[in-house]
DNA sequence: CTGAAAGCGCTTACAG
DNA sequence: CTGAAAGCGCTTACAG
């Protein structure tokens, strides 16, 4: 069973290879009856045009590069298959490059890209640094490589298109929440490293605040779990506090632990709201409300925005915003 | 900066391109000042080889393909930072396939992974069904493609090599473990669905149980959180239980929030344990005990076995299987 | 609607 | 150690 080529199937389909290649890729140019006789070849035959011969002969490769910086977040493994399952039906293959660093990607990694012939690139990173930034428009500029930013919203520049939902506009939707509950006394738990979708929701955080004339209040962790019980415990024993809003799912369930360790009881003395909608959120006893976060969508979206870059249609939209909800479960009330 | 060829190179270096060539792939066979010179240029030029035309040339690609059942589980996402950790190091680039049904993946894909001619394939999952098992044995056999299963073992056959822990000897050692705690009704929570290494674990669990003179009792629930919850109160209304052993954390997680509803105190009345050591076990309270897999070299350990396939290097182990601790937290006592 | 032929950018025997 | 040339398996003007 090994691999049949085009002058195989053009051998016993007797037609040209030309013919064969036009069956495939322009069947409106083939006669009717000519067409079916070598897509039976074809079927019989098994064969399946060899890619690298397809890429180098015609310069697209129906490959796309998924640039993600860290796979392990739940995140990315949920936007993965949107991405996927638009990429199936768009017939593009899809090449993973995880990028080591958190820095901007290595010339390595550029060439590399650049060498595969991908016909698009999707970047798959709630943290956007202008350097990152840089990057990518080298590549889009340099080669004419479409990209999209998927989770992620570059401030200053639509230059290069994006798929998010409306960070900013959640972050003020659910401290307006607490404050609709008469908190007054709400932190935002953000992290240490900027992210770009962070900051959003930051802004939409003072919005909010400051419509309702209350101090504002942003406490910065490590998203890692073990520090942030100290963390917690040691910022907490100084500050009043009747409301959090964490930027992720996992650091809001962290700090209810903690809180539940000193006995504070939640949702009675304070509110607390994550983002994501992971299944953190639902294993937590009391049960978190969060921001929901279409992520599969986000991904399939943003992978869909990418084929029609690559066919070079014109965009309506360049930053694409996807609904949102607000889940309120048991840690609000 | 539109992409130089290796025309380009040999032209600026004034040599031919298949010395060139040779610089690049044979260093060995090239003089080393004609070879300094050539690289210069190459550097100068920042030329990288069309990954087509190598392709084509060579029949060899430098790329495997990853084939992932569902990119939602959090350890595949773990697991494909090792994978392209290794890769990197290799230089192989990756391939990603979600293959969408949980069936054997469909003739389609098989004909792309061919085309695309991967040098060797990943298989990502926890389960492997015999029709899936005989669609990898056909790639690997009619192709000479090299395969590696990547936490997963086929009983029948080490045909295919793969990389795992041991879980039929974690399944033993967790369920012994709440044996030595004086447990004597211990219920082994797993999956409708049969997954094989949810099948070893279970065989593990079986063995202790025997060796105990215990009675086995498995329980199997679908891994869906809003169902789990009923699912458990009913069950363990009529059954006397004081150990649980689930086949994954969040499973665990889930019946601990259903006991501490029905006020059952852990580990006071019932120890419980889970399996992977997710983010989830650290963020339960009380912290869950699990046997820790460690995911991440599961996942470099088979890229590495997958490139010595490649190499066409004699393995000495077909069945590698990575050490594995049980982690006693505070659900156990 | 179909075929002959050039070309995509490399690798690799084969000579020298 | 180096070059000329064939070939990898396709696509795509160009003729007809």
């Amino acid at each position: 069973m090994s691999k049949a080529t085009i002058y195989d199937v053009a051998g016993a389909a007797r037609v040209s290879l030309a013919t064969v290649s036009r069956a495939i890729n322009n069947p409106e140019k083939v006669k009717p009856e000519t067409r079916e006789r070598v897509l039976r070849v074809i079927e019989e035959l098994g064969y399946k045009p060899n890619a690298f011969a397809k890429g180098l002969a015609s310069r697209k490769s129906t490959t796309v590069a998924v640039l993600v910086p860290d796979m392990s977040r739940a995140s990315m493994a949920e936007m993965m298959n949107g991405i996927a399952d638009i990429a199936r039906v768009y017939k593009y293959s899809i090449l993973l490059y995880i990028l080591d660093s958190e820095d901007a990607p290595e010339e390595d990694i550029l060439k590399e890209i650049v060498a595969a012939q991908v016909d698009g690139i999707l970047y798959l990173n709630d943290e956007i640094t202008p350097k990152q930034f840089e990057f990518l428009r080298t590549i889009k500029n340099s080669y004419q490589i479409p990209i999209v930013l998927t989770n992620t919203i570059y401030p200053d520049s639509d230059e290069i298109p994006s798929v998010s939902i409306d960070y900013e506009k959640a972050g003020y939707e659910m401290t307006k929440k607490l404050i609709d509950e008469g908190r007054k006394n709400i932190y935002m738990v953000s992290t240490v490293r900027k992210y770009m979708v962070n900051d959003l929701k930051e802004t939409g955080y003072l919005r909010a605040i400051e419509e309702a004339s209350l101090t504002p209040k942003i406490m910065r962790t490590s998203g890692r779990i073990s520090i942030n019980t100290e963390h917690f415990n040691e910022y907490f024993k100084d500050h009043k506090v009747d409301g959090i809003i964490a930027v992720r799912d996992s650091i809001a369930v962290s700090f209810m632990n903690v809180a539940r360790a000193n006995h504070v009881h939640i949702p009675e003395n304070i509110s607390v709201a994550g983002f994501q909608n992971t299944k953190y959120a639902q294993l937590a006893r009391p049960k978190l409300s969060c921001v929901d976060v279409p992520i599969y969508d986000i991904g399939a979206v943003g992978m869909r925005l990418l084929t029609k870059l690559m066919n070079e249609e014109v965009l309506e939209e360049r930053r694409v915003m996807l609904e949102h909800n607000l889940i309120l479960r048991e840690t609000t009330r």
